[in-house]
DNA sequence: TTCCCCGGCCTGTATATACAGGCTAGCCGC
DNA sequence: GCGGCTAGCCTGTATATACAGGCCGGGGAA
């Protein structure tokens, strides 16, 4: 059998194009989380590859944490969840945009406002002090996933509201005016209020993840927020950096 | 040429043989960041494998941080990055008594059992493994605050059971066999089911924290435990090391 | 002396093939 | 009908081989 040894100029990689094309499966929804993917002989039937290349893509995605493999029974997709790194400041966009899903935020208010005790207490500002407050919601595929209710620090980063969020994401202008050198999560498990509900999507028992996080630039406090996650869907992964190779099931869960 | 297809039994497969010696090496300081690591070829002299075994070694340490490959170069040691423990794992123990509370302890199970696939997959051991477990519900000021599934791999701990653990806790004890070097948490909230409700004494809709840890020692993964919290009323916190002076309140909360 | 090309080393990708071993459905004998 | 064995599918690992292309140093041409 004499196949093409490499792909036509300007493709990518074979075992790259069978990863794209497995991640669009699975960002259109054509692959639902526990879902069989193609086994390796399948693809290399329909991707005219060698099994070695096949093997290469679905391993890379099982580091990657897509896929889940097991020996005589077959491929398929990875419970979703959301890595929310605890050790790590994530733009949750640039997350959703990764796992080739799309993005989207409802901005639901955004201003200035003086800060109430608690906002003062955790932003080091004195009481009534004027803070800049956004209330947004985020979509992974036009599904609610997180509700950020953020305060930023006028004294750090006084053109947050003015800034143009066409050309840079608040997360990039953030960074550059004031780099974070140190954070802190505060996570709980609560049951979310009526707002909070509503916005998720969520029936009234569903609990929920909140995270309140705080970050720092120098000794400056720059934000602080409250994220809501739906909490039996998401989770927060918190790693040291030796960290393991690949996912696992978390026990007490169905496969 | 008539190599051996498959390492002599009980041996580790050969790539994951290359991978520990160069983790190995670079432990001892044989190897420094920056420093150059054996070529593929190399590696195929040394170990008596194929380029593709050499390849796929230095590739996942690729993949996980570990080195930097570039073509025609060479392959090399990752400068090393900070090693931040953000993350701790205490001992609730300490921490309840740091509060100047009261700590007991209830064990609920202790014994041997045979790993099912969810803990045979998170301990990396195989399917049907001996593992060694224990339910223990700790209580602060006699209220459960926490339920604590853990699971011990006796490869790592074989005396983990039958240790003296009046003189020594559980937790001094694996630190001292085996001492972490990694850690993983993953945070979810859940509704407990009833035996959790039960041993944490709470009602129906009480939301709760579910903490999947795994803790390693080297390669391998010592122990692997579900903590659940009552959520509303404890709180996991994640700091990085500059971290905030005091704790504050948190958003939307009463004082 | 300077510039360019080429050979040699290195990684990146791809193939065909092979054996081991987990898992399951179905057949066959009892 | 029941239990055990096997055929077949699947992943996991390993090998030998091949070609592409980045990078570098040395040697020869200008």
């Amino acid at each position: 059998m004499t196949k093409a040894v490499k792909p036509a100029a300007g493709e990518a990689r074979h075992y790259i194009r069978i990863k794209e094309q497995i991640l669009a499966d699975i960002a259109e929804g054509k692959l639902q989380p526990g879902d069989r993917v193609s086994s390796e002989s399948e693809l290399v039937a329909a991707f005219g590859v060698s099994r070695m290349t096949a093997n290469r893509a679905l391993r890379e995605l099982m580091f990657e944490g897509v896929l889940k493999r097991s020996a005589g029974i077959g491929t398929f997709v990875s419970p979703k969840h959301l890595d929310v790194d605890l050790l790590q400041i994530r733009n949750i966009a640039d997350e959703i945009l990764e796992r080739g899903h799309t993005h989207k935020a409802v901005v639901v208010k955004a201003g200035l406002m003086k800060a109430d005790a608690n906002v003062a207490d955790a932003l080091q500002l004195i009481l009534g002090a004027e803070v800049m407050h956004s209330l947004i919601v985020h979509m992974e595929n036009d599904q609610p996933i997180q509700v950020e209710e953020r305060y930023v620090n006028p004294l750090v980063a006084p053109d947050y509201l003015s800034a143009d969020f066409y050309s840079m994401t608040p997360h990039e202008y953030l960074t550059q005016v004031a780099p974070i050198t140190a954070f802190e999560h505060i996570v709980q498990a609560v049951k979310p209020d009526r707002a909070i509900r509503k916005y998720l999507g969520l029936k009234n028992d569903h609990p929920c993840l909140r995270v309140f996080r705080r970050t720092w630039s120098g000794e400056a406090v720059v934000t602080c927020a409250l994220l809501y996650y739906p909490g039996a869907q998401y989770r927060l992964e918190a790693r040291s950096s030796k960290g393991p190779s690949k996912p696992v099931a978390i026990l007490g869960e169905k496969q």
